[in-house]
DNA sequence: ATATTTTGCTTAAATTTGCCGGCAAATTAT
DNA sequence: ATAATTTGCCGGCAAATTTAAGCAAAATAT
């Protein structure tokens, strides 16, 4: 269904949407483009997690679009987010009543868009189910960007917090070096491959006894043992 | 930011706005009034003490503006009261759902309606709107806008205040950069990342002792520790 | 068993991140 | 209007973090 990820952006003016694409994917969206109303609508919009569509646009405008995805089973349930000229808070209010979950007036800047697709994902996504991560006296505190190991509280960098987080999501799961840059570094870095296993080194020595559960599989990658 | 005085009422009947003002402000506040959801919807309603809201209007029903201001840092934290037909209670119950903090069933008394305000104001305005934010000796007089520091009262200007209010809400957990942004700064002004480091160096120096329990996680963001 | 590849570890360099004044713009108070 | 306060920004410096590189050890393949 609809990649969590997946931002659909429905502005006749390219150099806005193409702005808009770029900051949004800078957050870590995926974004896609659409010129039009008709374009977009050739799309499969259930695949995306939120559609910020303009208003204002030729032929169709953004809450006849709302509409017609308001009639389809499979699309309405993606949530909309109206851009609109500043002034039309009136038109606005209807385009609300069309079940748009928020808008935003024009000109915006970009941080504004940024909090209000956060806002909207964060509350139309299903209550996230981040599982407690934990194995036995290490507990891993999301919030507080710490671990706890027996009890002692451990401060991790960064990197470090976000291997280790992913390897205790699937304990016992090996995970190549590959997929631990995909989903620890930016998307646009180049690393060499040893600067994980210098992470995962300083990783081990500060998890006490746990250091041990996070093991090596030669020419795969890491994992945590259980 | 609201005048503890002002109340907005929205109701799409001016006969009973009117009536209702009238006998606020008999009372001793200031009112205004809105015949719509999308008139109130213009106005700055973070400059409200508390809205009272009709839930059956025109185009924007009165849950729909409960939600709609939800989503709004600066709104999210204005007392509502519902006004609904009677019999309606059903409906009422996910009202308060909305956040809604009273619903008053029409048709109802002045004398009622007086009661409920004031009862509302009463419980939202000083402490039990936020709870008490203090660690040891250091605790936020939040309509004062000032704290004291082991006895001592210390004002805090409104940025350096806000934050160390973020920080206490929650001990421990680390806040990044751009949620002290998106929580103390308003959605359309941009500043440099930079600007948080320098109010929290401010606020560090002016809470003696305490100023140590804010701490900096390099690469995460800043936290009250305990 | 030997050669090749892969991994572990240490050190140093590079980069990022944070802090410290100081100054100017903006806001608020007098 | 003037003064005081608050807020934002800059440049330089310090600290933390991350990266690269080199070589030894371990694992794997031939």
């Amino acid at each position: 269904m609809s990649n969590l990820n997946r931002i659909l952006v429905v502005d006749d003016e390219p150099t806005l949407c193409d702005t808009l694409k770029f900051n949004l994917e800078m957050e870590g969206y995926e974004v896609d483009t659409a010129y039009s109303a008709e374009e977009a609508l050739t799309l499969d919009l259930s695949t995306y997690a939120l559609v910020l569509l303009d208003v204002m646009m030729g032929q169709i405008s953004g809450f006849q679009m709302a509409q017609l995805m308001k009639q389809r089973n499979e699309w309405k349930n993606v949530p909309i987010i109206f851009c609109t000229a500043k002034g039309d808070e009136d038109s606005m209010v209807s385009g609300l009543g069309l079940g748009a979950d928020d808008y935003i007036a024009k000109p915006y800047s970009i941080r504004n868009v940024l909090a209000r697709v956060k806002t909207v994902l964060r509350r139309t996504t299903p209550p996230s189910n981040s599982a407690l991560l934990q194995y036995g006296g290490l507990i891993l505190k999301p919030e507080l960007k710490t671990c706890m190991v027996d009890g002692v509280s451990v401060k991790l960098p960064r990197k470090e917090f976000e291997i280790l987080s992913l390897l205790l999501a699937h304990p016992g799961r090996i995970y190549s070096r590959e997929e631990i840059l995909n989903s620890v570094w930016p998307e646009n870095v180049v690393v060499l491959d040893r600067v994980i296993d210098v992470n995962v080194t300083r990783l081990r020595s500060k998890l006490g006894p746990y250091g041990k559960n996070i093991i090596t599989r030669s020419g795969y990658g890491y994992g945590f043992e259980v």
